[in-house]
DNA sequence: CCGCTACCTGAACGTCACATGAACTCTGAC
DNA sequence: GTCAGAGTTCATGTGACGTTCAGGTAGCGG
C-alpha cells in the first residue's frame, strides 16, 4: 500500500474531498504525488484530518488549527503523546470557552434581576471586560 | 427630541451605521423617517440594538437573533418583564452550549487517557453523538 | 444664506470555508 | 486494452455579515 487516496481519507475522516484540498492549500495537511499526479496521503493524515475536525466542531477557525498543528513534529509521524501533548492544550481552551460563557450568562441573570439593560452599568451594555468587540462568532473563541 | 439619529444609535451601542442600515434591512430593528428621509429612532432601540450585539458574542445568526426579538411586542414598548423573559430563554441556550463544549472537553481527555486518536471507538473520531456533523463554528449553536 | 457634517441609496467589494462544474487524466478490475 | 469511476486543476458560486464607495441630500451653527 502506497498511501491512501483522497476519497479514503474523506470516506474515512468524513470531510469532503474538496475540504482537503483546501486544507492541503493551507498547509494543514500534506501528501505526495503518484507519477499521474494523483494526491495519496500518509496513514497519520487520518489523525490529523480528524483533529482538524474536532477542533472546528469547536469553533477555532483554520489558521489557530493550523498554528497548532504546527507544533506538531515536521520530521517524524506524531507518536500519542505529541497528539496528548497537543490535547491537553485544548483542553484549557475549552475551559476558558466555557468560562466565557457562563460569565455571559451569569450577567444576563442580573440583568433579569435588575431589569437595568437600558443603564450604563448593565453588563449587558457594557461586556468590553468579558468580551472584546470582535466580530460575530468567532470572538468567543479568541485567546 | 424627536427620536435617535442612526449616529447616536451607533455611538450608544457601539455598532457601525453601516450595521444597523443592514439589520433594519433584515427587519431586526425599525425606524421612522423625517420629512428629509433620514432615519430617526426609539430609545428602545437601544436595548434592542444591545441585545443583538450581545446575542451576537454568543455566536448566534441574526435569523435566530431575529427570531427571539420577534417575540417581542410589536405594538409598546417593550417591559423589562419582556426582556426578562427573553433573558431566560437564552440562559437555557448558554446552557446547552456550556453542556456541549464540557462533553467534547471530557473526550478529549479519554482521548488523552488511551491515546486512541486513531480507533474507531475513539470519540473524538467519532463524535457525531455529540455535535452532527455540520459546517464550522456555528455548529455549537444549533438547536 | 454658507458651509460643514451627518445622512441617504445602491452597488460593489471583502472574508471564511468551502461547494460546484467543466474539461481533462489516472488507476485498476475485467 | 478498455472503460468506469476516481482524481486533477481552475474558475466561479455560496452564504453570512457586513464595509466601502460614489454621488447626492438634510440639518444646523454661525
Amino acid at each position: 500500500m502506497s498511501g491512501l487516496t483522497i476519497g479514503q481519507v474523506a470516506e474515512r475522516t468524513g470531510a469532503a474531498t474538496s475540504a482537503l484540498r483546501y486544507w492541503e492549500d493551507l498547509g494543514l495537511i500534506a501528501s505526495v504525488r503518484t507519477t499521474g499526479n494523483q494526491r495519496r496521503y500518509e496513514r497519520a493524515t487520518i489523525r490529523r484530518v480528524s483533529f482538524i475536525r474536532a477542533a472546528q466542531r469547536v469553533g477555532l477557525s483554520l489558521e489557530e488549527i493550523g498554528a497548532a498543528l504546527s507544533t506538531l513534529p515536521d520530521a517524524r509521524t506524531p507518536t500519542a503523546s505529541d497528539w496528548a501533548r497537543l490535547s491537553r492544550a485544548w483542553r484549557g481552551r475549552l475551559d476558558e470557552q466555557i468560562r466565557r460563557i457562563e460569565k455571559l450568562r451569569d450577567q444576563l441573570d442580573s440583568c433579569i434581576g435588575c431589569g437595568c439593560l437600558s443603564l450604563r452599568t448593565c453588563a449587558l451594555n457594557n461586556p468590553s471586560d468579558v468580551l472584546a468587540d470582535h466580530g460575530p462568532g468567532a470572538v468567543l473563541l479568541e485567546p
